[in-house]
RNA sequence: GUGGACGUAGCUCAGUCGGUAGAGCACCGGAUUGUGGUUCCGGUUGUCGUGGGUUCAAUCCCCAUCGUUCACCCCA
């Protein structure tokens, strides 16, 4: 049996690449713009990171994580999102913070173990910025246009943008118990899942897609307007800020994330285009998280978006200009003349062109089919003729014409006809 | 973790109501041996996902397993 990749994972081949170019190239520019700086965490981590970071109870701590136990016997775990590492990282190195913040970016693998499905995978890769140590509601509003814009930038069509507040651990008790003394009646006519929720997360209960649960949440109680005065005034300050951007979104009240550190502004950005795993971007908020994992008290917001999902968008949807170098196919006619051709190739190597030549075949047709095949745009051909004459023959597939040159200037030449002016 | 669909040449797929398989594209070779892309001619495609069962006989039926895919939960 020959070994494949493992199950929810794929080797990204080189036709696909321009994709992810494109996105990582994009990204970068746009953070730089917005005055983002890089940072690579490790891969793994010790497993307490998440469990703290994200909460026992989420559902990517308690049944999704790859966690196992290396020599030493420490329990590691493969980071399944990036703000966890990025929170300890930032108490790890007090000068990351020595402005007192710090606007970070990453980007990489991240692993869960779930069922694969169409945009989800158990080792996938995310984008994501962090921006610590500002808790004014104009950085949820820059951190939400950024991740606008840099989707305008890479010409992903047909998003749009939910916002909603968690509210804070002040007001969110008084949420769920509001909400669980409306449905607690009827938690009996609701189904499974809804049960379940009640206990765990009952703000989640309002996604419910079930049509029998739904006829019970009319009339629920205006969420919003349970959060405390902090929570309230924080939401409508990036509403408004948000609208003065232009920026176009709507106000989700059931839009929950399933990760315990969010606090006040939760949004996401979702793509009719990505079936139903529809969540391009997801962020939010969490002015706890650094404190809960031992460091000052720190606000944050921050969001991450899935790399393997724009691409999906971007192969379908949009148009990507594939630049690539002009390749030159160097062709001796002969055995006799491959030793020449295999100089004048490093030659033209040296100076920066883009050449190939096959090795095996010393017949012009065939080494002619191979340079068409890799979609050559010019073809050196040199044979005994060429060779008695110091001379080479410059063949131009685009055009269709052909030229004999001194050899010694063929470097010269292409590099004129070939480099950008 | 739960449920449905699927798994045949490199790719897209057809097929056998059980007798070990095909079509297009791709690939390789050729059309007077120093000129590609079009055309024409010819050729190879494969333990029919893996293991087991039923049968004289299975790729086709049954079971298991692995994988793919779609949805749920949840999420990027």
């Amino acid at each position: 049996m020959i070994i494949t990749n493992t199950r929810g994972t794929q080797d990204i081949l080189p036709a696909d690449m321009m994709y992810w170019h494109h996105i990582e190239t994009t990204a970068r520019s746009i953070f730089n713009i917005y005055h983002y700086q890089e940072i690579r965490t490790p891969i793994f981590e010790q497993s307490e990171l998440f469990e703290r970071g994200l909460g026992n109870d989420t559902d990517i701590v308690s049944k999704e994580m790859y966690t196992f136990l290396d020599k030493g016997n420490r329990s590691l775990t493969l980071r399944p999102e990036g703000t966890a590492s990025i929170a300890r990282a930032v108490i790890q190195h007090p000068q990351l913070t020595k402005h007192n913040q710090a606007k970070l970016y990453y980007c990489g693998p991240m692993f869960r173990y779930e069922r694969p499905q169409a945009g989800r995978f158990r080792q996938f890769h995310q984008i994501g910025v962090e921006n610590i140590g500002n808790a004014h509601p104009f950085t949820d509003a820059e951190v939400i246009s950024l991740g606008l814009h840099l989707f305008d930038e890479l010409g992903i069509p047909g998003l749009s943008v939910s916002i909603n507040s968690v509210g804070c651990p002040v007001c969110r008790p008084v949420i769920q118990e509001r909400l669980k003394q409306f449905i607690g009646n009827t938690l009996k006519h609701l189904c499974g899942d809804c049960n379940r929720r009640f206990d765990q997360n009952p703000l989640r209960i309002l996604d419910c897609k079930n049509d029998t649960c739904r006829t019970y949440f009319t009339g629920l109680p205006d969420i919003h307007k349970s959060l405390c005065h902090d929570c309230k005034d924080h939401f409508n300050s990036v509403v408004e800020y948000l609208d003065s951007l232009g920026v176009p979104f709507d106000i989700d009240p059931k839009l929950v994330r399933g990760l315990d550190y969010y606090t006040k502004t939760t949004f996401e950005i979702v793509s009719d285009k990505l079936g139903a795993q529809n969540a391009l971007c997801g962020g939010g908020r969490y002015d706890n998280l650094v404190r809960k994992m031992g460091g000052k008290d720190t606000p944050a917001v921050g969001f991450a978006f899935g790399v393997e999902r724009a691409v999906m968008i971007l192969k379908e949807f949009s148009e990507i200009v594939k630049r690539e170098d002009p390749l030159i196919f160097v062709a001796p006619i002969g055995f006799n003349q491959q030793t020449r051709c295999f100089h004048l190739m490093n030659e033209l190597r040296r100076a920066g062109l883009k050449c190939e030549m096959d090795y095996s075949k010393e017949d012009l047709k065939s080494q002619l089919k191979i340079a068409d095949k890799m979609e050559a745009s010019y073809c050196l051909i040199f044979g005994e003729e060429e060779a008695e004459r110091n001379e080479i023959i410059l063949k131009d597939f685009k055009k269709r014409s052909q030229d004999s040159h001194p050899i010694d200037h063929i470097v010269e030449i292409l590099t004129q006809k070939i480099t950008p002016q």
